[in-house]
RNA sequence: GCGGCUAUAGUUCAGUGGCAGAACGCCGCUCUGUGGCAGCGGAUGUCGUGGGUUCGAAACCCACUAGCCGCCCCA
């Protein structure tokens, strides 16, 4: 019988690489929530027609990568539905914020979500059918301060905090203006009518591109054609006054927060309901991506609520790649220290009478209340009485920095002999100064190369055990 | 969706038509209350899947599947 495998385009994955994933989400909840985000989880899958009139019709990722299906009808007088596999979220959080009428609190609305998103395209290191997106959205009525550059300028300063936080190297904001919604219809026009006398000279990709979507033209790679691309006309002179203020709006707020990005007349993006600010952070070589070098891209969408026949609720919003972020940070850095050791210790049981033992020490260890983390107990992992105490050291050695060694004198006694790998000083200790030397000795609050700030002590540790307090 | 490269042990890989291998890792013993070292021994496996050529295929041919690289697209 053949071998089950996960399908094309989609993985498991595994510990330890799971801990970095949750290390990331961990950092950018920490993140959203200093920045005054709130979670939204939404369906993966939603109406078909939603992607259509909110991603665009004409696009590639609505034209031939989406997972469709027609549900069946329940009755023979309701239509089969046709449903799909969610290819982005911005979309479904503007039907959610449409739905539950968010609008109508008033307020701006600062939402964030994290899951995975499905694309059918052929699979590539960095790209996956299956992938992840960390992506938030800042909308509400224009009463709400939604449509101002102080949003795009914090969005795009948060973006570049979580980078740095997370210790991505080299990565690089670009950023341009696509205009408003009416702006850009005027300038894919103008695009249309300068290509049509010139496209016969571009290569077979640009000609198609100059048919369906002109804008995309101005992206494109190929060499000879770049000559004619740049004699194309601008964006820039395109937009209109509004527009071109609030895109300098945005700059000068970036310069005043020190963020440091490069404005790309050419950067246009492939989803249609982006206006105004849109933006892209790119990792150089050596991270690891090869050409799928864009961690995270985003803009703003003031017409897209009313594309899908809500109230006028501007926005701005990015998604981040969390595949394509994992895999920068395990190009650019070491995580080993992070993951190598998972236990405070190691019991080792000495014969399987002392297995019961063993095992309720692990149970007073694991749920040992420690008052001043405010965190229950310690990492603990038990070996098995039958194995010899070579073995018991070989096995411990991997895992803790410490082992316990339970025979039949310390069962007798009540006393636990602890031995340290690292000096290989050992002792005899009661249960309750086991407790005492495992909070001084916690290996999850030295973790090289990371310092944190609590706001009135300088602590070295690891953002979960110590965030909490 | 297009073009190319690749697929052999847990891992990294060697093996160009004649016994399926190395290193690391793993297991056991030397060694049943003290690890890291050493010595000895062991198992690694549908050689991606299916078909073909051949006396004989891991190797050559075809198809498929999957991964990777580039394109396309995008996060």
């Amino acid at each position: 019988m053949s071998t089950l495998k996960a399908v094309r385009g989609t993985r498991d994955l595994l510990p330890p690489e799971t801990q970095l994933w949750n290390h990331v989400e961990a950092s950018a909840r920490a993140l959203f929530a200093r920045y005054g985000f709130g979670e939204i989880r939404t369906p993966v899958f939603e109406a078909t027609e939603l992607f259509a009139r909110g991603v665009g019709e004409e696009t590639d990722i609505v034209s031939k990568e989406m997972y469709t299906w027609e549900d069946r009808a329940r009755a023979a007088s309701e239509k089969a539905q046709s449903l799909t596999l969610r290819p982005e979220n911005t979309a479904g959080v503007v039907r959610a914020y449409i739905e539950h009428k968010l609008g109508e609190t008033g307020g701006l609305q600062k939402l964030f979500y994290l899951g995975p998103q499905f694309r059918r395209e052929r699979p590539q290191r960095g790209r996956y059918r299956q992938f992840w997106q960390i992506g938030a959205e800042v909308l509400g009525p224009v009463s709400s301060g939604s449509e101002s550059p102080l949003r795009d300028a914090e969005v795009l300063e948060m973006l570049a905090s979580l980078l740095d936080e997370l210790g991505i190297r080299g990565w690089r904001l670009e950023l341009n203006s696509v205009g408003s919604s009416t702006d850009r219809p005027r300038y894919v026009a103008a695009l249309r009518e300068a290509l049509t006398p010139i496209k016969h000279r571009m290569c077979e990709d640009n000609q198609r591109r100059a048919e369906t979507n002109p804008l995309r033209v101005l992206d494109s790679k190929a060499p000879e054609d770049q000559d004619l691309i740049n004699s194309l006309p601008k964006i820039a002179d395109f937009l209109d006054d509004a527009s071109r203020d609030h895109f300098q709006q945005v700059l000068a707020a970036l310069d005043a927060c020190g963020v440091s990005y490069t404005v790309n007349p050419r950067l246009v993006r492939g989803l249609d309901y982006y206006t105004r600010t849109t933006f892209e952070f790119t990792v150089a070589d050596g991270s690891g991506l090869g050409t799928q070098n864009a961690l995270l891209g985003g803009g703003r969408y003031d017409g897209l609520s009313e594309m899908l026949g809500g109230p006028k609720a501007p926005g701005i919003g990015f998604a981040i790649g969390e595949d394509r972020l994992i895999l920068t940070l395990q190009a650019q850095a070491s995580y080993d220290a992070l993951f190598r050791r998972h236990f405070d210790i190691y019991l080792a049981p000495l014969g399987k009478e002392q297995n019961a033992y063993a095992l309720s020490l692990a149970q007073y260890l694991r749920n040992f209340w420690r008052p001043v983390l405010r965190t229950k107990g310690f990492h603990v992992e038990v070996g098995e009485g039958n194995f010899r105490l070579k073995k018991s050291f070989e096995v411990a050695e991997k895992l803790a920095p410490v082992i316990a060694i339970l025979g039949e004198e310390e069962r007798a006694a009540n006393l636990i002999k602890l031995k340290e790998f690292a000096g290989g000083e050992q002792r005899v200790m009661t249960k309750e100064e086991l407790v005492r030397y495992l909070s001084q000795n916690d290996p999850t609050l030295k973790v090289p190369g990371e310092t944190y700030t609590d706001g009135m002590h300088e602590v070295s540790g690891r953002h979960d055990s110590v965030n909490k307090s």
